[in-house]
This record gives C-alpha cells, sequence and structure tokens, in this order.
DNA sequence: CCGTTTCTTGACGTGGTTTTCACGCAGCCC
DNA sequence: GGGCTGCGTGAAAACCACGTCAAGAAACGG
C-alpha cells in the first residue's frame, strides 16, 4: 500500500486530505510542523509527501531540503502563493510538483496518480530478473526456483533486494542501502547489511559464500550484477 | 544533451519556447499539430514533451494516449483551461504534469527541470571515460576492460580516479587530490599520491610505465589526458 | 496465550585495504 | 660532481570491513 505524508498545518485541510486520502486506499501519516515531518519522515518513510508551504515553524524549502538529503521520495507542494519565484525555488529545491491553493482535490488526486505511476512502473525492471537458478518477479513479488519451488522473503529481505535490483549493474551504496530500507538514523548500522545480504544469498545464490550476482564492493556497497 | 519536443500551433508560443529553450542548452524540436507531433517522437524519440492540448487535429489527450502507447517519455502539458475535469483527464491519461496559460517561463523551466531530474540520476559525466582499454562508468562505478573482464578498485582508487576523470585535460594540484580524498590534514603526505597513482595505473594504463592517460605534473598535481 | 517468525544486537576469525617505511632513480641547483 | 628534492616501486605492519555464528527481543499468527 502506498504510503503518504501529509505536512499541513491547517486542521480542515488535514482532515480533507486525509478522509480522500484513506477512502482512495492509500495509508496516509500527518505531520503539523516541519520538524515533526522530518521526524516521522525519518522513522517511517513514506512513499510520497504532500507539503504545505506555509508552516509555522521551517520554511517550507527548507523541509524539502531536509528531505531530499537522504531520499528521493517525491514530494508534492502545497502553497498559497501563487509566485513565480516560490514555484522555482520549491521546484528546484527538490519538489517533484505545486499545486496553488485553493485546488480541487480532484486535482490533487490525479497528480498523486501521476506521480505514483513513475515509482511503480517507472524503474526499467524488466519482469524477468534472474539470481542463480531463480527468478524474481518484482511486480506481484515472488521468488520461484527454477524447479518449481517457491521461495520465501521476509519484508526487510524484499526491500534490500528489490533496491539493488532496480538498479541493474550500478553500485548501490551503503548508506542508500540503509536509508531506503530502515531509514536516515541507521546510516551507519552497516552490521545490518552484511546480516541480511547473508540472508539473501543463502536463498538465492548458486552458491552462497561464492556470490556471483549479489556483489559487494567492500567499503562501498553492494552490487546487482545480471 | 536532452531533447525537448514541444507540441502547439501558437507561433509566439513556439517561438518563445525554442528560443528560451535553446539558450538553456536543450535541443528542440517542433511540431504544430497532433499527428506531426507522434510522428516526430517516433522517428527522433525526444527525452520530454511539452504539449498544448488546444490543437487544430487532434485532442490532446488523444496525443498523450498515442504516446503513452509505446514510450514512457515524460509529458509536460500546456493549457489554457484551468478546468478540474481536464486536468484529470490529461494527467490520468500518462501526462507528467499540467500547465496552466498564462505560465510564467520561468516556471515552465523549474518544471522541465523537476521531470528531468528524476529522469537522468544526475549525473552530469558521459557515460564514455576511456584509459587505455578500459572504459570507466562513474554512474555505475564500474570499470571495463575491452575483452569484457570487470576490474575492481578500492574506495580510495576510486575516490582519486573520480577525482581526475571530472576534471577531463585539466591540471588536478596535489593539494586539492589530497584534500579530497583524504581530508584537508593530510595536505602534505603526497607519498600517498605516488602509492595509489602506481596502483591506478597498474590496473588501467596499458603500460603503466609509460602512462598516456594518468599523466604526472611534476611539483604540481597529476592530470587524467582523455 | 503460546509458538513461530522476524528483527536486533553482540562477538570473532579472516581477508583485503590502508598506512607506513625503505630504497633506487632521475632531474635540478649550487 | 655532490647534495637535494620529488617521483616510482616494493614490502611489511596496522587497521578496518566483511562474512558468519549465536542468542535475545520484538512482532506476528493462530
Amino acid at each position: 500500500m502506498t504510503r503518504i505524508l501529509v505536512v499541513d498545518d491547517e486542521p480542515q485541510i488535514l482532515r480533507a486530505l486525509r478522509i480522500n486520502l484513506r477512502a482512495r486506499g492509500y495509508e496516509v501519516q500527518v505531520a503539523e510542523t516541519g520538524a515533526a515531518a522530518l521526524k516521522t519522515a525519518a522513522s517511517h518513510p513514506p512513499d510520497l509527501v504532500v507539503l504545505d508551504l506555509g508552516l509555522p515553524d521551517l520554511d517550507g524549502v527548507e523541509v524539502i531540503r531536509g528531505l531530499r538529503g537522504w531520499t528521493t521520495v517525491p514530494i508534492i507542494v502545497l502553497s498559497g502563493r501563487a509566485g513565480s519565484e516560490d514555484k522555482v525555488s520549491a521546484l528546484d529545491a527538490g519538489a517533484d510538483d505545486y499545486v496553488t491553493k485553493p485546488f480541487g482535490v480532484d486535482e490533487l488526486l490525479a497528480r498523486i496518480r501521476a506521480v505514483t505511476r513513475r515509482l511503480g512502473g517507472g524503474a526499467p525492471v524488466g519482469p524477468a530478473l534472474r539470481i542463480g537458478r531463480h527468478t524474481v518477479d518484482l511486480a506481484d513479488r515472488t521468488v520461484t526456483r527454477d524447479d518449481g519451488a517457491e521461495v520465501r522473503l521476509t519484508p526487510t529481505q524484499w526491500a534490500m533486494l528489490e533496491k539493488l535490483l532496480r538498479n541493474p549493474g550500478k553500485l548501490v551504496s551503503q548508506r542508500q542501502l540503509l536509508q531506503d530500507v530502515w531509514g536516515p538514523e541507521y546510516q551507519h548500522e552497516t552490521n545490518y547489511l552484511r546480516q541480511y545480504m547473508a540472508q539473501l544469498r543463502r536463498k538465492l545464490e548458486d552458491d552462497p559464500a561464492r556470490p556471483r550476482h549479489l556483489i559487494t564492493e567492500p567499503g562501498m556497497g553492494y552490487r546487482y550484477r545480471p
């Protein structure tokens, strides 16, 4: 389920969005200040952020920067100001879209769909990802061994594997992995990586001691080699 | 270079966009009708489409569908109509953004940047850097020998090589290198440079004793010669 | 409520990376 | 020519990161 973090200090808007988004099947988190937004995003990384620029504590652009420091999660900005400079600075700070108040809920929902559409299918991942004698299907979250047996992965294992598989051939740094899977405060818990990488290799690699697809780049990170 | 296809039937807007986009370093193609747009996009696939909805021949949404049938290229819609339904239908048909006329050029440019930012990953370095019989890809962090074998580099070797490769042809002083790779307090440990430069040359140069690409500038620093 | 799975945390041996030291050599200035 | 400096190379030592095992805590499901 897609998790959306809504950041706004006006209770009515917060309420309206929460109801509407929940009704559409999204999981909704809310925050009323910039500081709370950053904290919530860190502990529970959302799949999308809807951010009002007019917050009481922090400047909206600061919140965008705070998020962009460690995540590429899509950000849709809401703002009462229609000025060109506001839009430009927010977009260049890392926002993905900018909606001027008053806005129609239908429009916001359509923009949310437009942004999230890129998320799932956007990555250039063919349905046939292979590791050793296994086929991984990211779309329906299944791993099938060539003899037909299913291999089960835990949520954390999936998150980690998915991050690697969506960047085939590319190096994924330890920090990126930790941030994406566990959140920014886990940046230095590299023992998690070793732990779960070992589990993945045990389940997927032909010879877990000599991995051919889930490669360690010492001191840097990991890489999925097709 | 990013190639943008601008689709609009008003000559002034077309002209204004072409000039502004060219000035920003984009490659610009234009089309005045929906049919021409589809044809041009097919023969010369663009990296981004700016599409006016009010075309004489086809409905704008039809153009979006025509493109989405075979490509996931980002589409930014321009429209004179601010109605909610128009926006929703365009976005749900596959548009990535929707800008209402009249719009500021600054805003459109910012939105173009926002959309393209997701695309390239932001690495402004061409992936085709060559040293001897090797190809270096900074984005993926891979070095491939021409016979297909992978060459592995340690983190320090990468840091040093990257610094040189990101300044092609330019002299990089010893101090700059030491500071970037090891930190400011290592400014005088020039033996590190000799050590690691030798390692890089052994791994990358055709004849490590007579380097052709990783050049020493005695007393000053090092240089990557393409 | 209990059993099972999953996540978190700690410890340890091993291998690779970094750091450090030593030596030979070429160019340069006095 | 002698002394000096800076560069390239080799090898040993110190250090760090990785993989692995193991066990406790937390979350989950019946």
